[in-house]
DNA sequence: AGTCAAATTAGAATCGTTCTAACACAACTT
DNA sequence: AAGTTGTGTTAGAACGATTCTAATTTGACT
């Protein structure tokens, strides 16, 4: 469980992913990972920042989601076609979308099974197992 | 199951869809439901019917995709941020997804199980659930 | 044949994302 | 504290998939 909620441990949390803490990626970082799970886009993340005056160029925005997930902080999934949603809970488990509000909810990998499992090809080997269970209607969790 | 092999099969298959028959839904109804199951994009369905010299605009390609999976005939899927494949199995079923070749192949959902099903919020309705196996390495499964 | 809504089209427009190449900065030297 | 070097940031251009627009064509029904 990771609950980096203060800026001391922020700068850690860059550092520990091998990244240089630069302005910007404390910035991102202490929007990203505030102690609360969530699913951002690179457009959302970057009006935030702006929104409360730090200023990051969206093409940072895009390069620190990216190193970030590729540090294993971030996990990025894709649910629509042609938008990325960033999920800073990145350990495993599975979402809930919400047709209507475009809004991810994350299901405890606890809460579903697999079970009878499918005979994959010869030398395959599983990255990651995605479930998103698409819903409409009702209230949007968060 | 369907069994659309034949060409006469088609013209109603289009028009049971509720969708008048042209030439062009034709040509790529006959290229999608050629009795195999396959993963399309609109860009491959697109230079399918051109080097088989039934010219179809880009266009109408991405309308007929989107009709087509309004009636129910196919199955629109997202894997990878910026792109849709169709799928011509338009049933209830999930799918591995071979990242290197950056194919699809089906998985009857008879061999994935879901217990101890998650809790919806009040009102919530199920569309759909997409269970995504990703895999690296290992031949394509076609 | 004539009408009219529906379908098709080329090309422009849009959207999210990535690229480019110039500039700035952090960290390490001395 | 200045110099160097490689890493990070940036604005804006470029990109690829998709959608839109407005004009034209077609199919189906008088």
């Amino acid at each position: 469980m990771r609950q980096a909620a203060k800026s001391k441990n922020i700068v850690e949390l860059v550092c520990d992913a091998g990244l240089r803490p630069t302005r910007q990626r404390l910035v991102l970082a202490r929007l990203l990972f505030n102690g609360i799970d969530r699913h951002v886009t690179a457009e959302q993340l970057h009006s935030e920042s702006l929104s409360q005056g730090n200023s990051v160029s969206l093409a940072t925005v895009y390069n620190t989601l990216h190193k970030f997930t590729a540090a294993g902080l971030l996990r990025e999934l894709v649910v629509d076609a042609g938008r990325s949603y960033f999920d800073t809970n990145a350990s495993a488990h599975h979402h809930l979308y919400f047709e209507d509000s475009e809004k991810l909810s994350d299901i405890s990998s606890d809460n579903v099974t697999i079970s009878e499992f499918p005979v994959l090809p010869d030398g395959a080997e599983i990255t990651r197992i995605d479930i998103i269970i698409r819903v409409k209607n009702g209230d949007t969790a968060r």
